[in-house]
DNA sequence: GAAAAACCGTTCGGGCTCAAAGTATAGGTG
DNA sequence: CACCTATACTTTGAGCCCGAACGGTTTTTC
């Protein structure tokens, strides 16, 4: 990757591109540079630690989830790791297959389903997060304490920015229009008509 | 998403699961807002601005580097816009499809592709993108300039650790082992033997 | 206590994701 | 000109990704 510099170059192409459209620089470099932050770290940490036990970075962030905090129902783990419900699915039957996670019902309400590790799940988290965790620690070898507070301070202002205010917000842009609908997505069931 | 709450609580639990090997918190701290950071800002982005014109992230930042960096060879397209060439194919090809990207061909080195916006393409994103720009300074909203530039610094700090010292890292950590294959890709030809 | 509304996990469709393998072109060497 | 190597794009396989639709359960409402 050429990385920034070319980031600091588009600023000016865009500028040039809009005639006069005045654009928020400083924003969009943040933007660009949390995508990329996000994509170098993930590639970095998939390759060098994550491959060699054949897994996924969500799947391990699942993982760690249900290791930290114990067995939890299915909706709580998709929340924490960042995925949607239906991704979740998928990645718990992989797991489930791999005999790291264990499905069971919750013993009062049939609607939720809970979710632990298995033994072999433990030891598994037991011995990839020490190394997960020196590689976070690579990544991040640049900066010192005070400067990675600072980052993950920042960070957390657009977090939740967006998790407080960016459904008004959506909803303020459409502006009563209907929300456009996803091009792809289960199709509805045709029904009989007459 | 709870979000931070979660974060910060489970630096204790993981400290209690591997009973005393020491965690980097601050180092945990960055790489897990960084991705929260970054899946929070994609999804509003693509519910906010994108849906309605039919792309998702990845396609829009594609167009993008061809709008700004003009008629572009294949491979600088993938590296800027930080997938494989491989993804790149694809996402290409649907662009294509909608009439949004050319391909054509190098005039002297026959193994290059050549990618430019067509018309309606360019029409696309002198529409979109100021749109887009709006919500980067929503996302953003709760910091400063001064905090973006020092956010987008910091931020910088991990990507080019990664791109300049994780090739050399990650042949470190295998040390001579042969980097274990990914489950998943395209299977060797059977060859006739005999 | 039955209908209605809310909630939960799964299924589904279209698409993106990577890396390994494959095809094709380019440029060098003998 | 035959190799051989390097480079560039495409194909492939397994998997993740979202959100809409769906079927089942629980709670609310009348």
């Amino acid at each position: 990757m050429p990385g920034q510099r070319s980031i600091t170059e588009a600023e000016k192409l865009v500028e040039a591109k809009l005639g006069g459209t005045p654009v928020s620089h400083e924003r969009m470099a943040v933007v660009a540079n949390i995508y990329r932050a996000a994509a170098a770290v993930r590639q970095h940490l998939e390759n060098a630690v994550l491959r060699s036990s054949d897994l996924t970075w969500t799947a391990f962030v699942v993982l760690w989830v249900i290791w930290i905090w114990g067995e939890s129902e299915s909706r709580h783990v998709a929340e924490e790791a960042g995925i949607s419900k239906g991704t979740l699915t998928g990645v718990i039957r992989t797991l489930e297959l791999r005999g790291l996670v264990r499905r069971s019902e919750h013993p009062s309400d049939g609607r939720l389903l809970l979710l632990s590790l298995t033994g072999e799940g433990e030891e598994l988290m037991r011995r990839v997060f020490p190394d997960f965790n020196a590689e976070e620690s690579f990544v991040t070898s640049r900066l010192d304490d005070d400067a990675c507070r600072a980052l993950a301070t920042g960070l957390r202002q657009v977090v939740l920015q967006v998790e407080e205010n960016g459904e008004e917000r959506r909803l303020a842009l459409l502006d009563g229009a209907k929300p456009a609908p996803r091009r792809s997505g289960r199709r509805r069931q045709a029904t009989r008509e007459g």
